[in-house]
DNA sequence: TAGATTGTTAATCGATTAACAATC
DNA sequence: TAGATTGTTAATCGATTAACAATC
């Protein structure tokens, strides 16, 4: 069973490993072993079955996973089994591609409601959805009891931003923005940090690394 | 002095420590501490010192780091003393978004080629770039020495377009595609992973975490 | 000098991995 | 049953943190 302290990778591993499951599940496969998936997606075969241990016991010894099962159990952990609804903030250049992009509906997230300053874009839709006015923020998002907000504004506002979706009731933030932003306990965190990333690259590329 | 085996997490908060400089250069802030940085960034101090030490020996001790000198230090070691030549291969929503992205110019990356298969794109200029067919990219990425190559095209594509790219010389990719990537040993690959980020959040969300 | 803060060591904490007993 | 592979333990590896001597 062991529970208790699920290191944050592994959360990100278990959803590496559920879109792998997802593709296995398309091509038809039906079992699979931890062995054979470490392949597919790169990981040490341990690594995956420490990581599944964490949330149960999933396979079976001698013949590995059922893929249609694993499948199952994985999205339930991650919590996939419901519809998400997320608030977009900022529909500038990296807003419009976000609330364009497709995956995130395929792993059952939708963007319900998006907001923006510039008055020319307010009252445009995308997709079906509004793109309403920033003044109506916490109004909306907290009527469609959205739980996930997405970042994507001008840096000086990106606090105050946050703070808003937080009294919406928003309980998780995805920042787009590479500015430190303040949460408070509880509220869960992810900055996609793109320049941070691509200064990795060139530490790499500059050879002064080893 | 202490070298040897730097962690990548380190180099990714040096990155953030050299954004925070940046700001308070321009504030005209002349000196720090680390533990003001600390506040400043949300990291602890001895890790920042921790961190730091790892390229030398920046601070005096008894009043901390000199502004201006620790910033330029640090673009140092990251290598952004050089401006960083970098191609985008795929210009849909995403990449049309990362082709204007201004934080990159900021931090020393330039997108000096841009590449597309949709023939009713390519000839596009963005910002005085041309975007040019998928069919010239090894030439021309070879031709400009681009060490650094970004991926935002459709995901069964993505394996052969990163296996040109290092036929090109490039050395490192930043890929926004949610697919696992064969790399030779040598090429550095970040993964930008927005499902699996989004998936994090909703298992937080979820309340089943704690 | 006295006070302050770095740079670094050593202790702690946490995550990865190998190995294997349990068991399908 | 014999063969295979899981689930889990214990060993290893690596990163964070506290603490403090060095020193500005």
């Amino acid at each position: 069973m062991g529970n208790l302290k699920i290191p944050e990778v592994t959360i990100i591993r278990i959803s590496i490993y559920s879109r792998y499951l997802s593709q296995l599940k398309e091509k038809g496969i039906r079992d699979i072993t931890s062995e054979d998936m470490a392949r597919g997606v790169g990981i040490k075969s341990a690594q995956i079955r420490k990581d599944l241990s964490y949330f149960g016991r999933f396979g079976s010894r001698g013949s590995g996973y059922n893929v249609r099962n694993l499948d199952q159990q994985i999205l339930q952990i991650l919590g996939l089994n419901t519809k998400w609804r997320v608030s977009l903030v900022g529909w500038g250049n990296l807003g419009l591609a976000l609330s364009r992009y497709r995956w995130f509906k395929e792993r059952r997230f939708y963007l319900t409601s998006i907001f923006e300053f510039d008055p020319e874009k307010v009252g445009t839709f995308i997709d079906g959805v509004e793109v309403m006015s920033i003044e109506r923020l916490e109004e909306v998002a907290r009527q469609n009891r959205t739980l996930i907000g997405i970042i994507s504004v001008p840096a000086p506002v990106a606090q105050p931003i946050a703070d808003s979706l937080i009294r919406a009731g928003v309980r998780g933030i995805l920042s787009f923005v590479p500015v430190v932003l303040n949460m408070p306990p509880g509220i869960e965190l992810r900055i996609v940090d793109l320049t941070a990333n691509l200064e990795m690259l060139a530490f790499h590329a500059q050879g002064l690394s080893l």
